[in-house]
DNA sequence: TTGTGTTTTACGACCTC
DNA sequence: GAGGTCGTAAAACACAA
């Protein structure tokens, strides 16, 4: 509110025209350091405020009314922007998430094809004396593709700190907002309790692109299962 | 100048404690 | 019943065309 703009006449009784304009804002600005110190007005500081100003007891309940729904508008605002942030954020990181499970799935697919050649070589060789030497190596390949494949499961099947789906991207957040009394910016206290990333907010994992190479970025939300990763080259 | 949007006061209706 | 919210009318201001 722009402070010194208007004022009461505390002659006239009601309706329009009991408004003058083009005050020294001193009445304001005590009604909004009133304000700031208590959104709700209990009879005895209306009183006081009334006699103060030289205003009808009646004006400054009226004031307060206004001043309390000016105020929700702003938190509501407020509140409308922080979610609208989040929502980005988390659409952000569920689009990565996409992105990697589609790859790890053609991972499987490489390593599965890789796997039939071995065995299909296997059986026109017949080979005896390097038995162990081809165990080996299919051993190797099962548990790459059982660690992708596992991977691919888990990412789809699993979130951090929550059994939603990944139609519902995952959220770690912990938010809670208490309702403050400052005047002007009329500050919100968020607690964000859990990590964050650069934009505010919550941090899945620490890359909006993950690396190539080893990533173990778990999230530990006590019972909830881990979300890891280990991407190889 | 004028039309339009914004801001503020004030009120009535309704709700809650 | 007092005091709250909600929706809205009225008035003045701000500003672009």
């Amino acid at each position: 509110m722009e402070a010194g703009r208007l004022f009461f006449d505390p002659t006239s009784g009601c309706h329009a025209g009991n408004m003058l304009f083009l005050g020294n804002g001193d009445p304001v600005h005590l009604l909004e350091k009133s304000f700031e110190s208590e959104n709700k007005l209990e009879p005895d500081r209306k009183s006081q405020l009334a006699k103060k100003l030289g205003l009808q007891p009646r004006q400054v309940a009226v004031w307060f009314q206004n001043r309390r729904a000016r105020w929700k508008t702003k938190q509501l605002e407020r509140d409308y922007d922080l979610l609208k942030s989040s929502y980005d954020s988390l659409s952000a990181n569920y689009d990565s998430i996409l992105k990697h499970n589609d790859n790890l799935k053609s991972q499987v697919a490489s390593l599965m094809e890789k796997l039939k050649g071995k065995e299909a070589a296997e059986i026109a060789g017949g080979g005896v004396g390097v038995e162990n030497n081809k165990l080996g190596d299919e051993e190797e390949i099962m548990m790459s593709v059982m660690k992708v494949e596992d991977r691919v499961s888990t990412a789809t099947t699993t979130t951090p700190n929550s059994d939603l789906q990944y139609s519902t991207p995952p959220c770690n957040n912990t938010m809670s907002m208490s309702l403050a009394t400052d005047e002007e910016d009329e500050a919100t206290h968020y607690d964000h309790n859990h990590d964050h990333d650069q934009h505010g907010g919550p941090t899945y994992f620490s890359d909006d692109v993950f690396p190539d190479h080893q990533h173990n970025n778990q999230v530990d939300d006590g019972d909830q299962p881990l979300l890891g990763w280990w991407v190889w080259s």
